[in-house]
DNA sequence: AGTTGTTTCTGAATCGATCCAGAAAGTGGC
DNA sequence: GCCACTTTCTGGATCGATTCAGAAACAACT
């Protein structure tokens, strides 16, 4: 009944406890022959290996990165740009040895109790919203944590492109051809169709605006679109938007998933991406370079691999980093001039 | 630099360590004034609050359920059946306060390693291949543990539906229908073209066989199509038995996702479903309804719930429990006679 | 005054490993 | 035969909390 335990197989063997824990952790410390004795009575016993608790509370590291997501896997999942992300900060965390941990959440409320209890050498937040409880039970924990692309909030470690000035060279690049009735596709916020919560859809829709205001475009013309963050999202979306009177000459999506379902929706009305309706994305999916969608590229992988470094470099001192990435606007042929209407 | 604790937090105020750490996790054993002092004295000294690596060893709990996952992450969270599962089995772990770790290995071989490690009352492996090295040491752990859904081996605790009975009865419904020539498009393998390596899509393959002895049609003249587990993956992988002559006149997918992009391969065809190809799925995602897709309706919420019952009821005693879910056939309006040729 | 009970707090033991300083035995060089 | 060095093994301290039996103080009831 009672666990087997390194006391066990010690007592067993008439060993101390300490050559049982190196015959597993340290092979070289110890007589080959002996190690050999040890680890077959530790078979024999049923010993489970070195309870991972009681070694993580003594060397005093997890070899854990926790990751954050919020209730919506699929938010997360569905998308290649969240993929490349963690394949970029999976590299980075393999090489220290370190494994990651996808931490699900039932709800907002039980963030905060996650954060506290979670077994972890740092944290990054991936997806969450401005003013999520976890944000500050992060803070708490003292823990290295980053904040991925949203929300940027002053003093909190962050990793990510600006992406209101992306938004602006993109929405500005569209007004250079020539469009002025534009529509807008965003990502469907938790509290409803008032106001538009993720940090970067709404850092993105400011870019727009920043972008129409500069060439005198009225803004308050421009419609927003809500929708789920999916492909089929962005066609059901983008058919409002083309049910318009008059119909807009250009979408704008705040990602290349909902873009793509929008360049289906315009062929499903028989009309043609560029030549009557201009469609841009954002984050350059590879989906994206096939459908010779225009998008801003932002570097994924690098920017999970920076945010795997800045975790595992240690707490940081003092100032919190707050790293911006490069971003590139990629025009490719889902965008030209407007027709003459 | 040393660490704050809660002997820090004892010998600044005069108390014991045992009053500190009531005041985090049993209010009602002590003054309300002193506790509110004790709380502020943490605040100050900037307490992180009771270790969890420390109170995990103490509790001989951790409050975690492990979710073992592929290293292709997109795998499991691009299928809604993945998303419903996990909705029910983190319904009953909420009920537990119990939260879910997602595990994401870069690999096979680091898999062994994070079982090892991982800090988890239990563990639930999901969307694992047969011979995954994983589950030797899920054995070894002495922790409760689920396989689920596949591989189904004997002696290791099971939960999901018969898929070889459950496939039968589907293709046995097409060969009613009169269908002949058969085309199957199932998940791509681990090991390439030849053998089929997930244990459901063999275990649904081997029931498709199994209908085609029964009605003594030929099951070497069925095309076994290999695609990725996504809506693109069946459309591509359906156009290349679209291409066949002479045409399948039904088109048998190991999943929903990849029975949708199959439909929509037909369509693009300029081909009718049913009229001119009857296609099947498995699983019965919400989409399946709305697309009136012929399937196989599988509990999925009330399977995560089974296997988190399961996992918090404690390790199970001698025998290892193998549950076999109840399986519906869902005739819809995909599947019709054949044309007549 | 004595018994019982409640509230509030304490000290030592414990969870299961790893780390460190050092002991014991054996090796090699001079 | 002595010193220095390596290999192999040991015992005790430690990581940071929780648990448990019990002490101390005080109230309530015979």
């Amino acid at each position: 009944m009672a666990s087997v335990t390194l006391k066990t197989i010690a007592e067993a063997l008439g060993v101390s406890r300490t050559t049982v824990s190196n015959a597993f952790s340290r092979p070289d410390q110890l007589n080959p022959e002996l190690r050999r004795r040890i680890l077959e009575a530790a078979d024999e016993l049923g010993y489970p290996g070195p309870d991972p608790t009681a070694r993580t509370l003594r060397r005093g590291k997890a070899g854990v990165l926790g990751v954050l997501l919020t209730e919506e896997l699929s938010y997360a999942f569905a998308d290649p740009y969240a993929v490349e992300f963690l394949r970029g900060l999976a590299e980075v965390a393999a090489e220290a040895s370190t494994s990651l941990l996808l931490m699900a959440w039932p709800g907002d409320e039980a963030a905060e109790v996650a954060v506290r209890e979670a077994i972890v050498d740092g944290f990054c937040a991936f997806c969450l919203y401005d003013g999520h409880p976890a944000i500050e039970a992060l803070r708490q924990r003292r823990l290295p944590y980053v904040i991925v692309g949203e929300p940027y909030l002053p003093g909190v470690p962050f990793v990510g492109i600006d992406d209101r000035a992306a938004a602006k060279a993109l929405c500005a690049h569209l007004l250079r051809l020539g469009h002025r009735r534009l529509g807008v596709l965003s990502t469907r916020t938790k509290e409803g169709p008032g106001d538009v919560h993720f940090g970067a859809a709404r850092a993105r829709l400011a870019g727009y605006r920043d972008a129409c205001e500069e060439a005198a475009v009225d803004w308050d013309g421009v419609v927003i679109q809500q929708t789920v963050h999916s492909r089929e999202g962005g066609r059901t979306g983008a058919a409002r938007l083309l049910d318009l009177h008059p119909r807009p000459t250009a979408i704008l999506a705040t990602t290349d998933l909902i873009a793509l379902g929008a360049i289906q929706a315009v062929a499903e009305r028989g009309l043609e991406v560029p030549g009557h309706v201009s469609v841009t994305g954002f984050d350059d999916i590879p989906a994206a370079g096939e459908a010779g969608l225009t998008t801003i590229r932002q570097p994924k992988a690098a920017k999970g691999r920076t945010v795997g470094r800045l975790l595992l470099g240690g707490t940081h001192q003092g100032e919190a980093p707050q790293i911006l990435m490069p971003y590139e606007l990629i025009a490719r042929a889902s965008t030209a001039a407007p027709p003459d209407s």
